[in-house]
DNA sequence: ACATTAATTGTGT
DNA sequence: ACACAATTAATGT
């Protein structure tokens, strides 16, 4: 079962010594929407690596104030976690199930190995790290220069990419929390968006009509 | 089916 | 940002 997920996804980047070898070693896990995965100050000694569904990875600061970076997707794995994993320090990231997911989890001892042992693993840390720092720039720039309505836009359109779903099933409550901003305002841009025909509301649900 | 209550959403200051 | 009004969903009777 966890064999032909693998394959599935994978066979395409990983040579099939490599899958063989996750097999044996990784710990295949079905994640609840919600559950948290990785808090802040959690040391880790295993690395996910997504099956599907997506992982939502956040940033919080002093006053608990939380702000989403980036998702996780299937295929990705969170390399934020390499630098912190290889020098078993602290996670600085918070990691959040945004739906039902499925994840196989690496012990770290062996991502090293793989490192020297495996083109294909060289490869995608390498590829990966790539992606997650563009979208970590992306995060910035958007933080950075946008404004909130633009912000909430991206916010909507980028979720229901990850969903593959053009409803949404939130709360404004719930979007002002990863935007860091406070609830009137989301309710004021979204029904401004509403009367642009960009979306549509309804009650712990919106509607994306164009994206 | 109805009333009550809680949660979510809308709006004015 | 705050307060309050309006609307909707959930629950019990």
């Amino acid at each position: 079962m966890i064999q032909e997920k693998l394959k599935e996804y994978f066979s395409v980047v990983f040579e099939e010594d490599l899958i063989q070898e996750i097999i044996e070693v990784g710990t295949y896990k079905k994640v609840k929407e919600n559950e948290l995965l990785l808090d802040l100050g959690d040391k880790f000694d295993k690395i996910p690596l997504m099956l599907n569904g997506a992982i939502k990875i956040s940033r919080e600061d002093d006053n608990g104030d939380e702000i989403v970076l980036y998702f996780l997707e299937r295929g990705d794995t969170c390399t934020i976690t390499f630098g912190s994993g290889l020098t078993s320090s602290k996670s600085k990231v918070r990691g959040v199930a945004e739906k039902d997911s499925e994840v196989v989890f690496i012990p770290i001892h062996k991502l090293e190995e793989w490192l020297v042992k495996y083109k294909s693993w060289r490869n995608f840390v390498i590829d990966s790290y790539n992606i997650r720092l563009s979208e970590m720039l992306e995060a910035i720039d958007t933080l950075a220069f946008m404004k909130m309505d633009q912000r909430l836009y991206k916010y909507l359109t980028d979720k229901v990419k990850i969903m593959r779903d053009s409803t949404l099933n939130t709360t404004h409550q719930k979007i002002a929390q990863d935007l860091n901003t406070s609830r009137v305002v989301v309710s004021r841009l979204l029904k401004q968006l509403e009367n642009e025909g960009k979306i549509k509301l309804h009650r712990n649900k919106i509607e994306v009509l164009e994206f």
